[in-house]
DNA sequence: ACGACCGTTCAAGAAAATTTGAACAAACTG
DNA sequence: CAGTTTGTTCAAATTTTCTTGAACGGTCGT
């Protein structure tokens, strides 16, 4: 009798010889993408359409990552809204294919552009009402108390500043432009 | 009797009236942190402590932020491996007095260096390691296989090169140097 | 050396997220 | 029109992460 060690290859499925790379590649774009605050799936399945010469269907992306049929619909929608992925269409076939936007540079732009740019601007929109609030509290407070909100209004300031300049930069980037660190830099120079 | 309302004003505290603006720029920082892959409560104690004239006790910190005592060390531990929060000593107390690293930009490169430097090399090198584990398969090939391979390959370095283009463009950020997006996309465009 | 004070660690509990199977809906086929 | 096939949504279950209180260990003053 066979022992439990021995790998339940399943089904008829004679899996392609290149399964074992393009599984290691897509893992790989899975924790990147991870850590930048995506889902792991997505990753994982984004490269396995990059990898691929021909669009592919849902059934086939969940073969080859061994997903359950609801965890690709959900991942993949999430894709196709952030334009990564394309829904196609084949004469005569019933099922949905799917192919990878190929341009990974278009990717980050949006990225940039939808997520990352609100939430600088949400940060300084915060900071914008904090310092709002402080202004509000200068009313009959002694030299010391006039000192410390003073100083916190300084570093408020200052932080306003640094995402303002942080929001630059970004901006530069999604337009592709050269992008200068040392404008950061110089926000915290003068003090 | 008084109602359910009626907030509940603690202990003997009467806290300061700088107190809302101050939680309120801490929570914005708090978001931006945690969305970047730390903890929230990194960012909310950082910008207590960067909103303070004074170094502060961790009893401080606790009371401004209401945190447990174990969720302060936890959080502040981790700022000051991160070069975000030093501790300080004042003579004839016990405590430890903390203040926050107040350049922002130098953190911003340390976090660069250490762990996005890190992340974008392990990914490098798994996209490296794919690409050599498919070389491998190339034996006993029919023609369909070989041409499946083949543009694997070529998606597979076009990722390497795209991770190793990001590597130097962090790379020159951390140099404070200047970046050219343009460096990303060239990438792409040869195909 | 003893006791009080601080800070950290740990394991248990709570909260949040991911994952899944099943139910549902939509689109096509015969 | 009835029966398949395909894709999405939902709620339950699982996993992971966060939070907390208590135990522990170290340090200082007496």
């Amino acid at each position: 009798m066979p022992t439990a060690a021995v790998k339940q290859q399943n089904h008829n499925d004679s899996k392609p010889i290149w399964r074992d790379p393009e599984l290691r590649a897509a893992d790989a774009m899975g924790r990147l993408m991870e850590f930048w605050g995506f889902r792991r799936h997505m990753g994982r399945l984004w490269t396995v359409l990059y990898l691929s010469p021909e669009a592919m269907t849902t059934a086939e992306l969940a073969e080859t990552l061994q997903l359950s049929s609801s965890a690709v619909s959900l991942s993949l929608g999430e894709l196709v809204r952030w334009g990564a992925v394309r829904k196609t269409w084949r004469p005569g076939e019933r099922k949905d294919f799917y192919q990878a936007e190929s341009s990974v540079w278009k990717l980050l732009r949006r990225v940039y552009e939808r997520r990352e740019l609100n939430l600088i601007r949400e940060t300084i929109d915060a900071f914008a009402e904090a310092a709002r609030d402080l202004e509000e509290t200068r009313d009959g407070l002694d030299a010391s108390e006039r000192r410390r909100v003073e100083f916190m209004r300084k570093r408020l300031s200052r932080l306003s500043a640094l995402s303002r300049a942080g929001e630059r930069l970004v901006q530069m980037l999604v337009a592709g432009r050269i992008i200068n660190p040392a404008e950061l830099v110089s926000v915290e120079d003068h003090d």
